[in-house]
DNA sequence: CCTGTCAATTAGAGAA
DNA sequence: TTCTCTAATTGACAGG
């Protein structure tokens, strides 16, 4: 991800602040969107997240600015509306496009980054969950797991060099599982 | 180059 | 205090 313009993970309060200034001084952004470019960029959006009432983490932690020890970094906490309408989403579909991901994000009042990352943690939450849960569980649809699906596998694993990341490739087939579309 | 993804990790915050 | 969940960070990699 653009290591060019990535300097120094400026996710503290004060160093997005005297960016904010050297750009266009909008006080209340979310500390997220940091160095992270993507969004800052869209400009389809320019979604300033004031957070939500609900949202706690603002707190002193964030602000802790005055001595010069060092700042921690904020983690926003999503609303339920929020996460809510982020689940549904997900449940229709794993992957946004740029446009959708800056609707779903206006109308959160999420940054892009934000959403993106959601739907990314999400993916992978997803993704590892299954693992564990097949791991733990190796009944009938792991232990069918023979040469028909070791040649599926195996299959699968060409076409996701040749597709890799691709989020055609994969499918939803109900709502928690993850597996190739194929 | 830029932006996106995955995978792994870090760390904040609440629950037990 | 430890555990769990999850937002955010990091790094490698791929496509346009």
């Amino acid at each position: 991800m653009a290591a060019s313009n990535k300097q120094l993970t400026s996710f503290f309060i004060e160093d997005i602040l005297s960016l904010k200034e050297g750009k266009n001084g909008d006080s209340c952004e979310s500390e997220s969107d940091r160095s992270d470019s993507t969004d800052g960029r869209t400009d389809s959006e320019d979604v300033s997240v004031c957070r939500s009432p609900e949202d706690k983490s603002e707190s002193s932690a964030d602000l802790a600015g005055g001595g010069g020890g060092k700042k921690k970094r904020s983690r926003a906490a999503f609303t339920h509306l929020q996460v809510l309408e982020l689940e549904k989403k997900f449940s229709r579909q794993r992957y946004l496009s740029a446009p959708e991901r800056a609707h779903l994000a206006s109308a959160l009042h999420l940054t892009e980054t934000q959403v993106k990352i959601w739907f990314q943690n999400r993916r992978y939450k997803t993704k590892r969950r299954q693992l564990t849960t097949d791991f733990q569980k190796p009944d009938a649809t792991a232990v069918a797991a023979t040469e028909a699906d070791f040649f599926r596998a195996s299959l699968l694993a060409t076409v996701y060099k040749s597709f890799s990341y691709r989020p055609y490739v994969y499918d939803l087939h109900g709502l928690s599982v993850w597996r190739p579309a194929l």
